[in-house]
DNA sequence: AATTTCTCCTGCAAGC
DNA sequence: TGCTTGCAGGAGAAAT
C-alpha cells in the first residue's frame, strides 16, 4: 500500500508548486466525471453534472497558492477579480503529478483529469482505487468552510491543544488518531509510529491518559511527520506513493512498526504484535507500548 | 449521542 | 497454470 497522508501529501505540494505558481491553467480535460465534485462529499452530490455546469476546474485561471491541510490539498487561483479552488484528495492511491510539454503519459490507466498550462506542461490526477477525488469550489470561502471540519494540522500540533481533543472521547487513541475531526493528517502508518515513539499502546483510552504520555504524543507525531516529510514521504512496494515529479519517498525505511508485525522489536526485540482496530491493521510493540 | 461496523474500489499476493 | 479469496485503507453511511 502507499497511503498518502500528510507527508506524502506535503511532499507533493512542495514538488507541484515549483510547475503551478504563477502558471495559467490553459484548458482541463475530464476523463471520468465522477470523481469530480462540487461541494459536498462523495455519495452525496457528488458527481459532475453532465453538462459541466458551474465547473471551474481552474481553467482561466492564475495559479495564486497551493495550500495544504490535513491530507487535503488546494490550488488557489485568480481568474478575475474572483478566487477559485481546486481541493484535491487523493484517497489511499491518488497521485497529481506533472508531465513536461511534450511527455507521454507515464502509466495511462485511471487518469482521470488533465490540465494544460500556460507552460505547455500538463498536471494529471490520477487514481487506481478512486477514493480520492477532486472538488471543484467557487470561492475562498467554500474553502475556509470546508476546511473548518477538520482538526487541526498534526505537522503542528500543540501538547495543550491534542489534551483537549483527547480528553473529550473514551474511544481508543488508535481510533482517535485517526479521526480528522479531531487532527487533521495521520492515517494508519504514522498513526502506529506515533503511538510506537511515544510508548503509548493503540487500545489506551484517548481520555485516560496522562498529561506527560499527552505530551510525549504531541511531540512524536510532530517529530515522526516532519521526518517523514524531510524524506519525501513513505513509498510502499506497490509503488502507487509518488510526488509531482514521480518520484518515490525514503520514509518506508525508517518504519519501526508499520508492516513489520511479527518481526523482532527494533528497541527491545519482543515480537511485534498486529490487531485490527477500528478495522484498521495495527502493529505495537507490547513491551515498549504497556498498557498504563 | 457516541461509537463501531460497513461500504466503496482496484491490484496484488497467497492458496488451492 | 489459472482460478478464487483475502487484504490493503480514507472517510462517509449505516448500524448499534
Amino acid at each position: 500500500m502507499a497511503v498518502p497522508e500528510l507527508p506524502e501529501v506535503e511532499s507533493v505540494r512542495l514538488s507541484l508548486l515549483p510547475h503551478v505558481r504563477g502558471r495559467v491553467i490553459r484548458a482541463a480535460e475530464v476523463r471520468r466525471r465522477d470523481v469530480v465534485m462540487i461541494s459536498g462529499p462523495r455519495g452525496g452530490e457528488r458527481a459532475l453534472p453532465s453538462r459541466h455546469q458551474g465547473v471551474h476546474l481552474l481553467q482561466g485561471a492564475r495559479i495564486e497558492s497551493l495550500e495544504r491541510r490535513g491530507k487535503q490539498l488546494a490550488l488557489v487561483g485568480v481568474k478575475g477579480k474572483s478566487r477559485r479552488v481546486l481541493v484535491f484528495h487523493l484517497g489511499m492511491t491518488g497521485q497529481l503529478f506533472c508531465l513536461a510539454p511534450g511527455a507521454h503519459l507515464p502509466e495511462p490507466t485511471h487518469v482521470h483529469v488533465v490540465w494544460r498550462l500556460d507552460s505547455g506542461a500538463r498536471m494529471v490526477f490520477r487514481d487506481p482505487r478512486r477514493f480520492g477525488g477532486v472538488w471543484s469550489l467557487a470561492n475562498r470561502e467554500a474553502l475556509d468552510k470546508r476546511w473548518s471540519e477538520l482538526g487541526p494540522d498534526a505537522l503542528t500540533i500543540s501538547a495543550a491543544e491534542l489534551e483537549s481533543r483527547l480528553s473529550k472521547t473514551r474511544r481508543m487513541i488508535k481510533s482517535v488518531l485517526l479521526d480528522q475531526q479531531v487532527l487533521a493528517g495521520v492515517g494508519n502508518i504514522y498513526a502506529d509510529e506515533s503511538l510506537f515513539l511515544s510508548r503509548i499502546p493503540p487500545r489506551a483510552i484517548a481520555s485516560g491518559l496522562s498529561p506527560q504520555m499527552v505530551r510525549r504524543l504531541a511531540d512524536a507525531i510532530r517529530s515522526v511527520l516532519a521526518q517523514a516529510v524531510e524524506s519525501g514521504g513513505s513509498s510502499l512496494s506497490d509503488g502507487t506513493y509518488v510526488n509531482a515529479d514521480r518520484e518515490p519517498g525514503a520514509y518506508q525505511r525508517s518504519h519501526a512498526v508499520y508492516s513489520r508485525g511479527g518481526m523482532p522489536c527494533g528497541a527491545c526485540q519482543s515480537v511485534l504484535l498486529t490487531a485490527l482496530i477500528s478495522n484498521r491493521t495495527t502493529v505495537w510493540c507490547p513491551r515498549c507500548q504497556p498498557m498504563p
